[in-house]
DNA sequence: GCACGCTTTGAAAGCGCTGTCAATACCTTA
DNA sequence: TAAGGTATTGACAGCGCTTTCAAAGCGTGC
């Protein structure tokens, strides 16, 4: 044990009762200076920290917010889990994490998990489970829902607009010059894959181009099915002289591919991404993608939470997805394929 | 409150006492078939779970691991974390996180958030605490340190050889011909980063190669830092045929530079990262790394974890570091610079 | 048929903290 | 100087659970 100090310990050194101790800590009420002194220098001589689970069971509270996550290890999460520890830091709460893993089952494990740890709040991102699940919990419990739009909790929705991100990078190869423009798809299960897949259909729609299913190959988020959907594109032969992928890890894996054939990047192929994951910047050619505002979400996220939670009124901001225009597209040359 | 069906709930509803049914929960003593039935029924029936704080505050222990991290949003980081949850699932025991952004004074802090939250263990990956109060910790608390080497606390290490990692990275460089090699250095301060610069030393020594200390530079892992290095190598005239980075990330910084000045990986300059972070084998080119057992590590330091704490013998295994050759890395060519 | 030992069960005492309530001490004001 | 307030303080009852401890119930052997 680090530290069974208790709070009567304290008491008893600093020669008050344990109530006295306990509102000079939680500043719930005046005490007089010289004991309130006393006692912070009990406090310290004796190094002691409060039980967090007795002032948890005491007060019906845990100072801690539940974060639900899908995989801690993914570029994407990761960035925002950061944003949620910066958002709350400062805060006397908490996160405790707990992954999904993209199946609901996990998923509800998690949150019975969560919910067993009394967390007073909960941050959920993307995620499987059924919106009326979700919409269940938020009626017990402040929640804030990162990237996903649940019908009913819009207000507490952080979502950025994935279509017009997809419209965005779409356009930007089209007004390149680019015409033929394959597109490697998200898991289709996935709401934010569908969309992204939408903007780049309206944007080709927009552009009088048609749409070619052919040029659309659907992974699953990670680099292999990036490479894969590249090497399905080349020896089906479609022909094409961009690729919008429905994110940069798989964008990774095309980009590997074409590196592979000997095929120039963004000399022959321009290639998009999505999401703007930490090291696009630093690939080469470094990634032209649409940045989602990953770091604000989860700070914003936080923000939102501390709000709720001290009954201060808040709107979640509107955040938008950024193209950035990096080096790995650029104009058509004429008679290339 | 999602459930404040309590203990003395399912007991009332299963005709039992509070006694009982902690005792069904728990198995700590035997139960009649038919009332142990009842409460399973019971506790099914009000889809009651237990108050983690309650049984906390009762029994004296929190069922959570601290996991003191530095960054969670790093690559590294992010897999160990992965193989901590790992290990730690289907266990009882749920890892509670902690950054401590290689602040010692942050790191304390988090300490005493844990310490707080009363957590029964302790899992620590690197950081800059001094070696005293990591060794006081683990006098309180079963604890395993991942990626540093504590003196009086060696079994309890998890750690790859990092010298000797270094030293075949730059061992397969010289084999390849090259004899000048540049080496973009972590931060000094940091334990790893001096011992992957020995490495690299000792391999040139036992080279006969001189080590030129012109040919080092230190960065901070990260990726602006690999470049910047790159710049000031090449900015000052340094000649060189290879580079063996500190790590993956900084590597990264320095393929780029390279591809700014239209220098050809693994053509003109060979390149060797450390620790194999998942995007490695999907950069262009795929990059020669020194893998560090990340995952394991996470999934080793929680089972020895578990073990300790359940009071079970264990002995954590030697985990090493293993070169991956991939494809920046070539034979030198003659007359290249 | 009765004493004995074992098993199953409930009552009750905390775990460390918060928050209510009542008591005390100290000021004011008339 | 007495009555009425107000500011501080301590006692104490929980929060939901675990865990003794002792009582009750049972079967056994003589």
């Amino acid at each position: 044990m680090p530290d069974s100090v208790t709070l009567s310990h304290v008491a008893r050194e600093a020669g008050v009762s344990p109530s006295t101790v306990s509102r000079v800590i939680n500043g719930t009420a005046r005490v007089a200076p010289e004991k309130e002194r006393a006692v912070y220098e009990a406090i310290r001589r004796l190094g002691y920290r409060p039980n967090l689970f007795a002032q948890g069971l005491a007060r019906g509270k845990s100072m801690s917010v539940g974060v639900m996550t899908q995989d801690v290890a993914s570029p994407y999460y990761s960035e925002v889990i950061k944003g949620i520890e910066q958002g709350l830091d400062g805060s006397p709460y908490y996160p405790i994490f707990a992954s999904g893993h993209w199946r609901p089952d996990t998923e509800r494990e998690a949150f019975k998990v969560l919910s067993g740890r009394k967390i007073d709040a909960l941050i959920v991102m993307g995620g499987l489970l059924p919106d009326a699940e979700l919409l269940e919990m938020a009626a017990h419990l402040p929640t804030v829902v990162i990237g996903r739009v649940v019908p009913g909790l819009e207000r507490d929705c952080l979502y950025a607009d994935q279509v017009q991100g997809a419209y965005e990078a779409t356009r930007h190869l089209i007004e390149l010059g680019h015409r033929r423009i394959a597109h490697i798809a998200g898991p289709l299960y996935q709401q934010d894959a569908r969309e992204r897949l939408e903007g780049y259909r309206r944007a080709l729609t927009d552009a009088n181009l048609n749409f070619d299913p052919r040029l659309v190959v659907e992974g699953d988020y990670h680099e292999p099915s990036g490479l894969m959907a590249v090497e399905a594109l080349l020896s089906r032969g479609a022909l094409f002289t961009a690729i919008f992928s429905s994110n940069d890890q798989m964008a990774y894996g095309a980009r590997l591919a074409l590196y592979r054939r000997g095929i120039q990047v963004p000399g022959e192929i321009s290639l998009v991404g999505f999401d703007d994951v930490p090291i696009s910047s630093y690939t080469t050619p470094p990634l032209t993608t649409v940045a989602q505002p990953t770091l604000e979400f989860g700070r914003e996220a936080a923000k939102a939470i501390l709000a709720k939670l001290e009954g201060r009124p808040y709107t979640l901001p509107l955040l938008a997805n950024r193209l950035i225009i990096r080096e790995s597209t650029a104009l058509l040359r004429q008679g290339v394929r």
